[in-house]
DNA sequence: GTTAGCACTCGTTAGCGTTGAGTGCTAATT
DNA sequence: AATTAGCACTCAACGCTAACGAGTGCTAAC
């Protein structure tokens, strides 16, 4: 399905212009701006045959044409010239990210923030997964009489704590042997399995405290299923009611209401691949999506896939722009969890 | 200066129709709605003093009457019925907190969720700030031969975690022993304290590990200043696209990117007063919320404020509704922050 | 195969009278 | 003296038509 070299430019121009400008482009603009050596008359012909081949549609007769999303597939597949990783982008984002101290959601926000900036449109982004991670230590503080402070380390570095309220006075030293119990049946295993597990599974020990421990055990087990709700945040909404295709308030409000549905975003989110992947309207699972165009990809921690980032534009989007920005963040991203969080 | 029963009556009439109605209100309709013994002529006059008082505008000569700022405050303050505050409303967020189980901006980010459906308007709010509060207990735990962790316990049960990275091995009675003595001299300082004091004025006597505390201190200094920056949330931002007065793609970016910018809803916040308080247009601050009014009031924990929480609508806002249930969610986060954080 | 010419389509815009909700003023009524 | 009916006036909104122009497809000439 070989378009021939005029057919291409020509479909080229269409997507680049219809990009910049969001009006449908005529034969007579093409002529003008793109291919100055070929009349309008010509690239009419041409036009009618690429719509034919379903590249391309007319929003009505007597308009220019506007790519579809079998022509945006082609131009992100084969046409579109990769960007370079931008240098001075990448070290923007990196000086960005090392000035970016503290907790992990902040810089994961930060990512967002930086993400929707940088590309113009909306961006989102998942906080670290715990449940693929490796339960590396649980330690139990002793806070209040009746009060423990349950910590509970990952591989990832993740870090959740746990406050559990006891029935009766519990002897710091009795903590102390229950933690590390807890420690040696628990530590290494996934947490998923831990999650799953009924208590009388946990071998050990207990010295005499079974009872607090099994008051002890369904909280932190509680708490390691709740901490796995990853939480997804969302930046720049803002910068679509600048497209014109969201001047019709209507689109914009259902843009809006399906961003702030936090499951569909996760459902979203969930199936993105590791390297940048590209999803242009109608090819978008949820019809909500469909006149939008989504960009995806993974960030990992020691190699390993921990969350997701994406940013949401309509389908005229400037696809190698934002490609290039999605795969740099994700590199920059991993690198800073990676060196923050070694644990 | 008092109005007369009549002009009461009829600026109340305006006002609430025009809460309903978003569409200037006219003499004829006030006649009648609201006030069917009169007839129009009269309210014309009436209407001729309310608007040379102030209380009422007149969009162009020959349309009805719409509340000025002015108007709306009379209201607010004297005019308007205060809901009871809604029983099952109340039993409907009770319900829905003692659900939310996990972690406190879990918590939070639910209250604004739910603040935003009930209300229909636009939600914000702060996580809690822990600037205020005394630090109970700090504790060392080792992860791994060169990385520490250090749980930091407010005694407004706030927990924060810091990842440590120290130059050389530390045994682990050695952090203990750090450990006690961090306790002994900052367990019950106010964490604006602690930030700031300098090393050397931290007692105590380091047991020959001078060198390792001298490296954790600032760190754990740091992640002190670093955890006082409140997190702001916000959600229903969808809603507003609804009403007409945002139907004007303009005022609707404006109102997003205001949204977005965190420092000023943050300045927002910061003053809110403790009980349920009113900015009604042209009476806020910020420019960009002039159009708009802001119901904000502060949640406690133990009795202490730590945290707001707010909804911004258009000056027409059903502020009777509105405010029971800010007040509604302020008082049952407050609660349920107390009974699950009571360390 | 390419292109100039031309009739045709159709969304957009400007102009314009009509409509109707609402006003302010005056004079009559209570 | 307060209220109301009557009336002329204002002005946004609506619907209609005409002109415009960007763009097309087709045909015939190059």
């Amino acid at each position: 399905m070989n378009l021939g070299d005029r057919k291409r430019l020509i479909l080229q121009a269409i997507i680049e212009d219809y990009i910049n400008t969001a009006e449908p482009v005529g034969s007579r603009t093409i002529s003008k701006k793109y291919l100055t050596n070929t009349s309008p008359a010509t690239i009419r012909n041409e036009m009618a045959d690429l719509e034919e081949m379903g590249y391309i549609e007319q929003p009505h007769t007597s308009s220019g044409r506007i790519p579809s999303d079998k022509g945006y597939r082609l131009y992100v597949d084969q046409m579109m010239e990769q960007q370079a990783i931008n240098k001075s982008q990448n070290d923007m984002i990196k000086k960005q990210f090392t000035d970016t101290l503290g907790e992990i959601d902040r810089l994961i926000k930060h990512a967002s923030k930086m993400l929707s900036q940088m590309t113009q449109y909306t961006s989102i982004i998942t906080t670290p997964q715990v449940k693929k991670t490796y339960l590396k230590h649980v330690q139990l503080i002793k806070v209040n009489s009746d009060t423990v402070l349950a910590v509970i380390i990952t591989d990832a570095g993740i870090v959740k704590n746990s406050v559990l309220r006891l029935l009766g006075d519990i002897p710091n030293d009795a903590l102390e042997k229950i933690s590390s119990i807890l420690n040696e049946s628990l530590s290494g295993m996934c947490v998923e399995d831990i999650a799953s597990i009924a208590l009388q599974d946990i071998p050990g020990n207990y010295a005499g405290y079974q009872e607090v421990v099994k008051q002890i055990l369904p909280e932190l087990i509680q708490t390691l299923i709740y901490s796995d709700t990853v939480e997804i945040y969302h930046d720049g909404a803002a910068n679509i009611l600048n497209l014109p295709e969201f001047n019709d308030i209507s689109k914009a409000r259902t843009f809006l209401n399906t961003l702030e549905e936090k499951d569909l975003m996760f459902n979203i989110l969930k199936d993105s691949q590791e390297n940048v992947s590209v999803s242009i309207g109608s090819e978008n699972k949820y019809e909500q999506l469909q006149n939008c165009s989504l960009i995806t990809a993974t960030y990992k921690l020691n190699g390993k896939t921990i969350g997701s980032i994406g940013v949401i534009g309509p389908t005229r989007m400037e696809y190698s722009k934002v490609i290039s920005v999605v795969d740099c963040m994700t590199n920059n991203l991993s690198d800073i969890l990676t060196k923050i969080l070694r644990v």
